[in-house]
DNA sequence: CTCGGGATGCGT
DNA sequence: CGCATCCCGAGG
């Protein structure tokens, strides 16, 4: 499997969230590997996006989200759940791609469509925060090239964020059956 | 230190 | 719509 370059995360943040679907989530755990295909993400496209974290600036929660390109930002939310970003663009400038859905290939049992639900069925937790990407325990690789359409729509849970509520930063692949809230 | 809320998901 | 459940971030 071809596991993603670090160039790939540094660049555009949308153009990362829309060359992610297609490609392959892998978590290699003792041997055992999980592999989810993913179906749908989020662009936080940086700073000056008020749906981000990275919004208000630095705090310890946020922080991977300003580190290099290629790395995970794994947060909890809700006290129950995990979500997993893969951070994007240069150094210093905070934005992410949210993974909320996978349509699982290999060694998955329980639901993944969902940030919350795709992190328990991945086992990706807290332990994964800042993880980097280019390790082979946890990466993202080149899938078959089959082609598909993206679909975009408003971002889920942002209703907060004013303006950046409605921009269409959510994509996913049309028809898939394992896109959250179709 | 307290306190309010959250990039969720599930049941009613 | 309510709620589980907990960490974080703001404010005193």
């Amino acid at each position: 499997m071809g596991i993603l370059a670090r160039t790939f995360y540094n660049r555009d943040t949308v153009t990362v969230a829309r060359e992610l679907l297609g490609k392959c989530l892998v978590h290699v755990e003792q041997g055992s590997r999980r592999v989810g295909r993913i179906v749908e993400v989020e662009a936080y496209v940086g700073p000056h996006d008020k749906a981000s974290h990275s919004s208000k600036g630095m705090t310890a929660r946020n922080a991977p989200m300003f580190g290099p390109p290629g790395i995970a930002y794994v947060y909890m939310i809700y006290g129950m759940y995990y979500c997993m970003n893969v951070v994007t663009g240069p150094e210093g400038f905070a934005s992410a791609v949210l993974l909320r859905a996978v349509e699982p290939v290999e060694g998955i049992t329980g639901r993944t469509q969902g940030p919350g639900l795709l992190c328990r069925a991945m086992g990706i937790a807290k332990q994964m925060n800042r993880h980097d990407l280019m390790s082979d325990e946890l990466f993202i690789a080149e899938d078959r090239a089959d082609e598909f359409k993206i679909v975009k729509r408003p971002r889920i849970g942002v209703d907060y964020a004013g303006a950046w509520a409605k921009r269409h930063l959510r994509f996913y692949i049309a028809g898939n059956a394992f896109v959250s809230r179709q």
